[in-house]
DNA sequence: TAAGCATTAATTTTT
DNA sequence: TTAATGCTTA
C-alpha cells in the first residue's frame, strides 16, 4: 500500500482510522482532498466493496476531483463509489423513493428562476403587493426555514419567526410559504432546498422503511467541507449514521476558518455539535500547508486571528519564506486592472508562469469585466467562472422548458415558460387567468388547458398547444431522448423562430441549442454502467435530473492555457502559482452589506478574504482603488479595506508609496483612456467532449455477437478488448480494456460496438 | 394581443 | 452598466 508513503504522520492516521466517527480538522493547502481520497481508497483496498461508501461533497468540481483521484489509486473500482454532491446524491436516490412521500418518480427539479417565478405568482393571486414581499426575500426566508427543518405548519406556529416577519411588515410570509410548498407538490417539484428537505422527509417518516435500506447501503460516509453543511444537510446524516448498533463510521472534514457560506444557512454549529454528538470522536487537525511560501500563509495566520470564534490552529508550511505580499493602490479601476494585467505580462517573462498559473479573484462577479478589457489588449487569453451557466441561457431554458413539460404534465413553471413562446396568441391576460383557474379549482395549470372551453382565437390557440403537447408525449415511451428533443424543437417552432434571428447573438443562441442537442446525443449514446445495479436510463426525464444540478463553474473544464478570473466564493479548494485579489476596499469586500450587518458578518468576509490569499502558492498581489465605476456612475472609494491592516507589516511590500491608512490622497498617471469594444457573447460556446482517440471505421454488431477475450471497437473509446462479461442476459455489462482511457464498464443492450478480426 | 418604446430598478457570494 | 418591468399604440 504505498500510498500510505505519500502521507505525513497524521494525514496516514486520518486515511486508516476508518471505525467510528472521526473529524478532520484540514488548513488550507494541507492535503485535505488527498486524505480524503486516500481513506476512500484505502477502505476499498481494505475489502469495503465501493458501493459501500457515500461521499458527500459540496459542488460538482470537488466531486468530479474525488473521483477521478480515487480512480487513479484503485482503478475502476472507483467509479462505483457513490461520491457526489449531497444535492445529485439525494436527487438520485429521490427518483426511485418519490412516489413513497407523495411525488412522481419523474418530478421536476426547480431552479432558483423557477422557485422565484413561482413565488411571485403566488403573490399575485393573494392580491400582495409585490413591494412589500420582494421575490428574493422570500425566497431566502423559505429556504432557510428548509434548512432549519422548519416546516409550515411549524412556522405557522413560531412566534419567533412572526414577530420578525411582523416587524419586517411582512405578516404573510409563513402564509405564502404554506401555499408555495404545496403548489411545489401539485406541480410535481422541488426545489434546490426540496432535494435535501424531501430526503430527510422520507427517511423520517420512513415508509416502508426504506431508512434500513440506505444504513445498510451505506457503512461508510464521508463529508467534505462540513464546515459549509447547514442543519438540514447534517440531520440527514445523522439520520443515515445514528441508529443501534450503527458502527457509526462517519468521517467529516473541514476547517471552520475556511466557512464562508453562512448567508446560505451553513453553520460552524454542526462542528460543535459533532463533538457532543459522538464522544467517541477522533479529531486529527492538518497544519502544515504544503502550498504556500510562509509569508503567505503566516499573512493568513494574522487575518484569522481577528475574528473571534475559532477553533485553535496554526497553519505552517516549510516552503521557504518566498516573496512578500504586494499591496498596491490606483486611483481608478482601470488603472487597476492596467497594473495587474502588467504584472502578470512581467511575471510570465521573468518568472517564467503560464497563463493557466494566474487567477484574478473579485467580491463580486461584476468586476471581471474591465479585467476582460485589459487582458483582451494584451491578448493574453483568459477564461471568466461564474456568471450564467450553460444551461441557464434563455434559448437553452426555453427547449428545456418543452422537454420538462412534456416529461412531467404537471410542471407549472415549465407550462407558463412555453405557453405562448414562441408566440401563438395566448396573451399575458390569458395566462393570468388560467393560473386563477388553476388555483381556484385545485388543479394542474395543465388540467385548466385540456379543459379550456371556449370559442375564441385564444380557445383555438390553446387547443392546438395542448394537441402539440399530447403527440410529444406520445412519443416518449418509443423514442429515445435525442431523437424526441430534436422533434420537439423542430414542432414547437423554436427552431424556426431561432433560425429568423440572423444577427450575431441569434446564431450563438442558435449555436447553444444545437450544443444542448449534442450534449443530449451524448447522454443517450453513453452506455458506461456505474455498477451491476444501475442500469443507466436513457429516458428524457433521467437526462433533466443531471442537467437540472449543473452549475456555471462545471461548463467547459478542458481550459488549456488562460488566466483565472472568478470570485473569492468559487476560488475555494483551487490554488494557483499567482493570485491577485482585487478590489481591497471598504463596502466592497468587506462587502457593503456585511458591513451594514454586524460583526458576525464582517468575520465571514474575513474568512473569505483568508480563503482568497492562501490560494496563492508564490506571488500574492492585493490591489485597492480610489475609485470605481459602479452601475455605470463613478464612485469614490471610502478607504482601503480593514483587511489590508491586519496582515503584518514584515510580509507586505507596498508598491503605492505609504502603508495604507484611511482616505485616498495622492496623485498617480491614472489608466489610458480604453476603447471599450463592442459587446460580445461573454461565453464560449461548449465544446462536445473532446476526444483525441482514434476510432476505425466499423458496422456495430448485436449484443449477444460480442465474447470476453475479442478485440473490439467501441464508438467513443476506440480500440480494446473485452475482458469479462457479467450480469442477466438482457442487461450485460461488459468490461472492455480501452487502448486510451483504461478499463470501463459497457453496457451492451446500449453499446455500439464492433469486432476487430485481426 | 403583441411589439416597440420609456422608465426604473438593481447588484454579494451558489448547490 | 444591464435587465426587467410598465406603458402606449397598432
Amino acid at each position: 500500500m504505498n500510498y500510505l508513503e505519500e502521507l505525513n504522520e497524521i494525514q496516514q492516521k486520518a486515511v486508516t482510522t476508518t471505525k467510528g466517527p472521526v473529524m478532520v480538522i484540514a488548513g488550507p493547502g494541507s492535503g485535505k482532498t488527498r486524505v480524503l481520497t486516500y481513506r476512500i481508497a484505502h477502505l476499498i483496498n481494505t475489502g469495503v466493496p465501493p458501493w459501500e461508501i457515500l461521499a458527500l461533497t459540496f459542488t460538482n468540481k470537488a466531486a468530479k476531483e474525488m473521483k477521478e483521484r480515487i480512480s487513479k489509486v484503485v482503478g475502476d473500482r472507483g467509479n462505483r463509489v457513490w461520491a457526489g454532491t449531497f444535492h445529485s446524491i439525494f436527487a438520485r436516490i429521490l427518483r426511485v423513493e418519490a412516489d413513497k412521500i407523495g411525488f412522481p418518480n419523474s418530478f421536476t427539479i426547480y431552479d432558483t428562476d423557477d422557485s422565484k417565478s413561482l413565488l411571485k405568482n403566488i403573490v399575485k393571486e393573494k392580491n400582495l403587493d409585490i413591494k412589500q414581499y420582494p421575490t428574493n426575500v422570500l425566497y431566502s426566508r423559505i429556504s432557510s426555514a428548509k434548512s432549519n427543518l422548519i416546516t409550515p405548519k411549524a412556522y405557522v406556529a413560531n412566534q419567533e419567526l412572526r414577530n420578525q416577519d411582523r416587524m419586517a411588515k411582512r405578516p404573510h410570509i409563513h402564509d405564502i410559504y404554506t401555499t408555495y410548498m404545496a403548489r411545489c407538490k401539485k406541480a410535481g417539484a422541488m426545489d434546490f432546498d426540496d432535494l435535501l428537505y424531501q430526503m430527510f422527509y422520507l427517511l423520517h417518516s420512513n415508509p416502508d422503511n426504506v431508512v434500513e435500506k440506505y444504513r445498510e447501503k451505506f457503512k461508510y460516509l464521508l463529508v467534505d467541507e462540513f464546515q459549509d453543511t447547514n442543519h438540514l444537510q447534517y440531520a440527514i446524516v445523522r439520520k443515515l449514521v445514528n441508529y443501534p448498533k450503527s458502527e457509526c463510521n462517519l468521517c467529516v472534514v473541514g476547517d471552520d476558518a475556511q466557512s464562508i457560506y453562512a448567508f446560505r444557512g451553513a453553520t460552524i454549529q454542526n462542528i460543535l455539535d459533532f463533538e457532543k454528538d459522538y464522544k467517541n470522536l477522533q479529531v486529527f487537525k492538518l497544519e502544515q500547508n504544503y502550498r504556500s511560501t510562509e509569508h503567505i500563509v503566516q499573512a493568513a495566520n494574522d487575518i484569522i486571528t481577528h475574528n473571534r470564534k475559532q477553533i485553535q490552529k496554526k497553519i505552517w508550511s516549510d516552503k521557504g519564506e518566498g516573496d512578500k505580499i504586494k499591496i498596491l493602490k490606483t486611483v481608478t479601476d482601470k488603472e487597476e486592472a492596467k497594473k495587474v494585467v502588467d504584472t502578470i505580462m512581467e511575471q510570465k517573462m521573468r518568472n517564467h508562469l503560464q497563463n493557466k498559473e494566474f487567477a484574478i479573484l473579485y467580491r463580486t462577479n461584476a468586476q471581471s469585466r474591465i479585467f476582460e478589457e485589459g487582458l483582451r489588449r494584451h491578448n493574453i487569453r483568459y477564461k471568466v467562472y461564474g456568471g450564467l451557466s450553460f444551461y441557464q441561457r434563455k434559448e437553452v431554458k426555453d427547449l428545456i422548458a418543452y422537454l420538462r413539460a412534456t416529461v412531467n404534465l404537471k410542471d407549472e413553471e415549465a407550462m407558463r415558460r412555453i405557453l405562448n413562446y414562441p408566440v401563438r396568441g395566448i396573451g399575458k391576460t390569458s395566462i393570468e387567468k388560467i393560473g386563477q383557474m388553476a388555483a381556484a379549482n385545485d388543479i394542474t395549470f395543465w388540467e385548466v388547458l385540456k379543459n379550456y372551453q371556449g370559442t375564441t382565437r385564444t380557445t383555438k390557440a390553446i387547443r392546438g398547444f395542448v394537441f402539440m403537447i399530447e403527440s410529444f408525449r406520445k412519443r416518449l415511451e418509443t423514442t429515445d431522448a435525442y431523437t424526441l428533443a430534436v422533434h420537439i424543437f423542430n414542432k414547437s417552432t423554436l427552431e424556426a423562430s431561432l433560425k429568423k434571428d440572423t444577427t450575431i447573438q441569434g446564431i450563438g443562441r442558435m449555436e447553444n441549442v444545437t450544443n444542448l442537442l449534442d450534449g443530449i446525443k451524448d447522454f443517450v449514446e453513453d452506455d458506461e454502467a456505474l455498477d451491476d445495479a444501475t442500469i443507466p436510463d436513457k429516458k428524457l426525464t433521467t437526462y433533466l435530473q443531471t442537467i437540472a444540478l449543473h452549475t456555471s463553474a462545471d461548463d467547459d473544464k478542458d481550459d488549456n492555457n488562460k488566466v483565472t478570473l472568478m470570485s473569492v466564493h468559487s476560488a475555494k479548494g483551487l490554488e494557483f502559482k499567482s493570485v491577485f485579489v482585487v478590489g481591497m476596499e471598504e463596502n466592497l469586500f468587506p462587502s457593503f452589506m456585511a458591513t451594514k450587518e454586524g460583526p458576525e458578518a464582517v468575520d465571514e468576509e474575513r474568512r473569505l478574504f483568508y480563503v482568497a490569499v492562501t490560494r496563492a502558492e508564490r506571488y500574492l498581489m492585493l490591489s485597492y482603488s480610489g475609485s470605481r465605476y459602479r452601475f455605470g456612475k463613478l464612485d469614490n472609494s471610502i478607504s482601503p479595506s480593514r483587511f489590508l491592516t491586519e496582515i503584518n507589516d514584515r510580509h507586505i511590500d507596498y508598491l503605492g508609496i505609504f502603508k495604507p491608512k484611511s482616505g485616498f490622497s495622492y496623485s498617480s498617471d491614472g489608466g489610458s483612456s480604453a476603447i471599450a469594444e463592442s459587446s460580445r457573447p461573454r461565453y464560449a460556446p461548449i465544446k462536445r467532449r473532446g476526444q483525441k482517440i482514434e476510432v476505425p471505421e466499423f458496422t456495430p454488431v448485436a449484443a449477444n455477437m460480442i465474447r470476453e477475450g475479442q478485440k473490439v471497437v467501441h464508438a467513443r473509446f476506440g480500440k480494446g478488448k473485452v475482458e469479462e462479461i457479467s450480469g442477466a442476459a438482457n442487461n450485460k455489462i461488459a468490461v472492455i480494456h480501452f487502448d486510451v482511457p483504461g478499463e470501463k464498464r459497457i453496457m451492451l443492450k446500449y453499446a455500439k460496438l464492433g469486432i476487430l478480426d485481426r
